[in-house]
DNA sequence: TTATTGGTTTCATATAATGAAACTCGGTTT
DNA sequence: AAACCGAGTTTCATTATATGAAACCAATAA
């Protein structure tokens, strides 16, 4: 459901309390939350009074509902800006939209999660916080693969660990063992499809963006949908794709990128 | 320096932390922290260590730095969808943009400072996450005075009080009399001017937006720079975004956002 | 080698979180 | 009305947790 890890101390629990109100997509009760919470009544409802005080939560008093907390929204600038790929990246990936005209990913993983930090659509330019920040599992979605394919085997056994398969679509992998082998060829050939493997009627083509000495630090991928294109017209691609991930790479370097976000 | 209410708990403090974090624009080390952190050396130790299991930091071992955490970004983007006027006020703001030709902000306000939740130029198109979340005291800034000049009494008060007028250029308030006597007349007109209060050259004219039952959720505002434009000129479209002003007003309440953020 | 600095761990103590139960307050129902 | 409910709030003895002085452990630096 939302992330439990070992629950390290009351911060961790209030954290959990905050993804939980995350989790529905909308302004929700108290009563709502307690239902599904595993703490007792009053314990929950001082954390969100707390999170309230704090501006992570917001209630609105009219309604008796909590949602998310503007001070994320300022946290996140902060975050988006100084812990992510993005802000680095942004030029390239607006560089090579324009050339090709087609939808480009950014992804970043935290915590077994493939993350889209970025995107540029050609038609609607940069739609950042509206799609930036949601997740995807990393099993489907050609940057999860690409990025899991990359990864240090102890971090890689970590993250498969973390992963449901739930399938998204006939297409979606449904089990450990035909992953992992899809991972080694990724690894190889240094890119990953993805097949409507997520989403019907959408196909990408994804590069790792790794720094020299070859760790991931992300991933960068064209979508675009079946009724336009096919994975061979995504594959006259590759090589913009490749570069402009190289590129941002080198770059990723020499600024103050972190590894695993 | 940065926000400490009535420290409320352990969690209030790890907000603490993670505002410190944040003001340091780069990633920064322990020991720097340590040096104007209210907290003693294991204490702070703690928790950035547990925000940084939590995913609310990054730590990056090759420098033995902390920046933001991604989990932020993941958290933001609902706090984005579902708790700021920004999702009902996007398409709004954009036929605006377009319409007239300058950049748009919108902002809303956060215990006491001036948030700003999206941003639209006619140029470079939506460029949310680059500037959104950037805060800007109250007292300077069109949108910021005019939510002020909106709030209720109490609430308003409130905010003044957390006010530091530290002076952005020569024409910033410098001190509450004459911020509240520009706030009084700034409510009866409806509108509020930006004269290069807080960036020399950069002048705006700002509205307020309002629910049915005259409640502020936010504020618009049309910027330009005085190499192009005068006040007057701004003046010729405030009809324009006084409608618009309106119209978010309207589909505001309708939706669920809260009032206070 | 011996300081020094930046980071990590210990452990007795103080403090803060916990949750069962009791309470309040609108809005039902009898 | 009186009794009842259910969502939200408060109390308070108990327990678990955070705390921070001091000690410890590298790595440089002198």
């Amino acid at each position: 459901m939302y992330d439990a890890p070992h629950a390290d101390g009351t911060v961790g629990k209030a954290m959990q309390v905050l993804d939980q109100v995350a989790s529905f997509q909308r302004p929700v009760r108290f009563s709502e939350l307690l239902a599904n919470s595993p703490f007792p009544k009053p314990t929950l409802y001082r954390f969100v009074q707390t999170l309230t005080n704090q501006g992570m939560l917001a209630f609105d008093a009219e309604r008796q509902t909590y949602s998310m907390g503007l001070r994320l929204v300022r946290l996140a600038h902060a975050a988006w800006r100084h812990s992510s790929l993005a802000s680095v990246a942004r030029p390239f990936i607006e560089a090579l939209a324009e050339e090709i005209g087609e939808a480009i990913h950014l992804a970043q993983i935290d915590h077994g999660h493939v993350l889209f930090v970025d995107k540029y659509k050609a038609t609607d330019k940069f739609d950042t916080l509206a799609q930036a920040g949601k997740i995807a599992p990393g099993y489907c979605a050609g940057v999860g693969k690409v990025i899991l394919a990359f990864m240090p085997e102890a971090a890689q056994n970590r993250a498969l660990d973390e992963q449901s398969f739930v399938a998204c679509t006939p297409n979606t992998h449904r089990n450990r063992k035909t992953l992992a082998a899809e991972l080694s060829t990724i690894r190889e050939a240094g890119v990953a499809y993805d097949r409507e493997e997520h989403e019907l009627g959408i196909i990408s083509i994804a590069c790792p963006i790794l720094t020299g000495q070859q760790q991931v630090v992300g991933a960068l991928s064209i979508a675009t949908s079946t009724n336009r294109y096919c994975i061979d017209d995504l594959n006259k691609h590759w090589p913009d794709l490749r570069n402009t991930a190289n590129s941002i790479g080198a770059q990723a370097e020499l600024w103050q990128v972190p590894i695993w976000g």
